[in-house]
DNA sequence: CGGATTCCTGAACAACTGGACAACAAGTGA
DNA sequence: TCACTTGTTGTCCAGTTGTTCAGGAATCCG
């Protein structure tokens, strides 16, 4: 996500004037600035919603003029909608397939560590998913009734089909989903109250694993599995 | 909620021109505004967040002109606050007292359902409540900081006395309350992905039955209990 | 009735916001 | 070097927003 990636820029040589070679990349600087809108923005808008966002404070924290944010995204809409672009091609590059030959055990734990190593690692992400889901998802509607429910539903197939192969309890694969999205998303979402309560200034990486033992033990018990190893 | 109380105003009763009977209550209409008010102010909030929100919006859900919201709420800062002071007011009510001597499963039973119940009954609270956290909570801090600290404390510590009595599952009571809560919450402030996920337009009471029913089945045995009755 | 209190509201305003635009600077490639 | 593309930025503007305020209406109660 930080590094920039430059692969399908054609790339040209050039000599100045004191003869040194200079590297030239087209759209280098675009992508660079792009990206650093985009960091810029996820913080502001998770901070403060969307109408609280101001391109004003978006372009401060990039250290960019506004009109300068506005030459990349022409709009506050579009910038918000890059936004969410971004984050839903991070999220599919880390949940991986399952499949009904696959050890339910093995599987579950897995899923539900990766979505606690996902509130660690991007928890504006995590955040501003949250904020427009609660808000009715006026952006989000049209991936939530395609995608998302594809999604939801293949996994539901696979859990089902270990339930009636007699390899887990018979627990609503559906609910199980909500249930395990739920809980290790709220370790992102709500980091605030739970500093809070657990008296704390900051979250340490080994609260994360705590969480994510605590969370596998109990749903894979609740599940009528063992956890795996 | 949408009672409105007078229990505390004086009730005096005059006659008019006509000469029939005519009941005037001082503060009468202060508190049947404020209530329409504070009404319209959770909606707004809830869809818009707090920048968001417009009082103008706020007037025009309560029917009244802008200048007449201001008469109330000095400025929209207290107008929130307000809100939030009902809001809590309303959930302490409803959450009992837990103590060691309870049944481990009647007692998380209950719980995991009445907090389903206040998903199904106050949604938009639960939506605020959740987006005020996201935000870094700057209204509710204190409260965080105080009050709901002691709440988890003190829940935690009767739970870990079912642990030490061997009457449930060794699990962290601190994570677990986290996983009920974040569970039970999910169904109000994440209401449009499940339907779209569901393919559903509209919960019913039925989908809140099934949902608790779901969540004691798994939390409970994840925390070695049998479900009660 | 009549004086006091409470309630209502249109108008005004200063601060702020998203966005347009034109002039200018820097990078690019021959 | 030179023509062209891409990037940069200050300025301007129309619309919105929270809040103030003063005048007036309705309510209250002896």
């Amino acid at each position: 996500m930080t590094n920039i990636s430059v692969a399908e820029s054609s790339v040209a040589v050039k000599k100045d004037s004191k003869g040194k070679n200079r590297t030239y990349r087209p759209g280098r600087i675009r992508e660079r600035n792009r990206e650093r809108i985009l960091i810029a923005a996820e913080e502001e808008f998770a901070l403060n919603g969307y109408k609280g966002t101001t391109i004003q404070n978006i372009a401060e924290r990039a250290g960019l003029p506004k009109s300068n944010v506005l030459y990349y995204f022409s709009n506050k809409k579009r910038m918000y909608g890059a936004m969410f672009d971004d984050i839903l091609a991070r999220w599919n590059k880390v949940f991986t397939e399952i499949s009904p030959q696959d050890d339910p055990s093995e599987a579950l734990a897995t899923f539900i560590r990766n979505k606690v190593e996902m509130s660690r690692k991007y928890p504006l992400a995590s955040r501003l998913f949250a904020m427009e889901i609660i808000q009715g998802a006026p952006f989000l509607l049209e991936h939530l009734r395609t995608n998302m429910r594809e999604w939801v539903r293949g996994r539901a197939e696979v859990i089902q089909s270990w339930i009636d192969d007699g390899r887990m309890a018979p627990v609503d694969p559906v609910q199980l989903i909500f249930l395990i999205w739920s809980s290790t998303q709220h370790y992102a979402d709500f980091q605030v109250q739970i500093l809070m309560v657990e008296n704390k200034a900051e979250y340490e990486k080994r609260d994360f694993d705590h969480a994510a033992d605590f969370l596998t033990g109990v749903i894979l018990r609740g599940c009528g599995l063992e956890s795996p190893r």
